[in-house]
DNA sequence: TCAAAAGTGTTCCAGTTACACCCATGA
DNA sequence: TCATGGGTGTAACTGGAACACTTTTGA
């Protein structure tokens, strides 16, 4: 068939028809979704029932059925799972090693996603029984190849963490800059000067007070700021629409 | 299904055994193939012979089969349609569009490719018979959604450009800094001063002069440069395998 | 009044930008 | 000798990095 293409050039997507109908490759959707509670980065995981990866967290996902999008199909895996629809979800990139799953040949599209924990926590019936917030730190093997899928994923979020205010996805609606301070240590893992940070954060004139104070700390409390949506400028706007972005 | 497994917290893909036998979803891999030739970036295309795309020009891909992973089968069509097995190859990301293909659902996952165009016209006999290089200038409509695909693709083409010295997989082993300066205003697309850039260039020290000049231009011939194999940096040996990098 | 973390400005350095003239070759 | 693009250096600017003390609260 390969040769027969190469000759005479026609599209080989034209056998199409030949071979969906014996196709033995099934395309999952899994999510990585991270939330931060203020002290540690943390996925949401179930445990794996399967041999041999039985008792091993897992990256939560399904297959696609037919009639969805991929994104459709990552957004309800979401909702099913969190409860949420209304959180920041991107295609990271598609695995797909022959025998990456016990079951058979199965090519998984993962997505990563950022959960405020309050979201989260407000919708307790809807979350699958098992699942469970892992600290990053705390993980050292995963079922399948959901451990390097995690990796990939972190990396993305780390490199996009600089690129564009996505944090603002992870954190409540009042937040201190302490607190951001402390999100940007935690991801990207090095320590921050905090006057430098402060300036650089404010001057991106995308947050402003909301005149509200830290409350019951045993010190001086923060100021609590919020994001100024009419100023994310042009170039942040999809971190206005939910829950997908383009770019 | 889903009910069930929300409230067991099993994994879904506990199902696949019996979901992969009608599995009506096919996977295919696209490739965005870039070539430079000195002049304007091109894309290597093939005339879809498709009804409603019929004559339009569409990406080089392929379904992908079952006993090869995705990296392998875009390295497999490559090879059979450029005849090039030395090229730089990345993943960009998935489409999934339920309707993106007339003839059923198909998932692509899209690649983008790198060829020095100097070793893809000493392999005339290989290539596709209806391939051809299109200068991206020059279209502006696709088959399927492979415009979005490509734009996506040029996106990420020149997003990695200042990040790594990708450059030097689209360019003869000997090449001019006039050359470069070229290339990188032709895939940015806004123009850059000629000191600065050369003093930015030389500064990653991974090039060096090869002691040859132009010939045969009217004009004061440049220099000839070539990449230092050695001193490519540790961040960036992956430029130095092939034909996949990690990062 | 003490402990604990919040908040605040200035100096220095490096990397980027802006900019104009002489040089080597073929015609 | 002319036309064409190749090759070169310096000064100004900008953004990031380093750095120490005062303030506010609860205990």
């Amino acid at each position: 068939m390969e040769e027969k293409n190469i000759i005479t050039g026609e599209n080989i997507n034209s056998h199409l028809k030949d071979i969906e109908e014996h196709s033995k490759i099934a395309v999952s959707v899994d999510c990585v979704i991270f939330g931060y509670d203020m002290e540690e980065l943390k996925v949401l995981t179930i445990s794996c029932n399967m041999d041999p990866y039985k008792g091993l967290p897992s990256l939560i996902g399904d297959l696609v059925n037919e009639y969805e999008d991929l994104d459709q199909a990552a957004k309800r895996i979401l909702k099913e799972r969190t409860g949420i629809d209304n959180l920041y979800l991107e295609q990271i990139k598609s695995f797909g090693k022959v025998d990456r799953h016990p079951l058979g040949r199965v090519i998984t599209v993962t997505y990563f996603a950022l959960v405020k924990k309050e979201d989260y926590t407000s919708n307790g019936t809807r979350p699958a029984v098992n699942s469970k917030w892992i600290a990053l730190s705390q993980i050292n093997e995963m079922a399948f190849d959901h451990l390097n899928i995690t990796n990939v994923a972190l990396d993305t979020l780390r490199k996009k963490l600089l690129e564009c205010p996505i944090w603002m996805k992870l954190l409540p609606v009042d937040f201190s800059l302490p607190e951001l301070q402390h999100l940007f240590e935690t991801i990207i893992g090095i320590p921050l000067d905090k006057r430098n940070f402060r300036k650089k954060i404010l001057s991106l004139d995308i947050i402003q007070e909301s005149g509200k104070k830290q409350k019951d700390v045993p010190h001086r409390p923060a100021n609590l700021y919020r994001v100024n949506q009419k100023k994310l400028k042009k170039e942040y706007s999809f971190l206005l629409k939910n829950p997908f972005h383009h770019g």
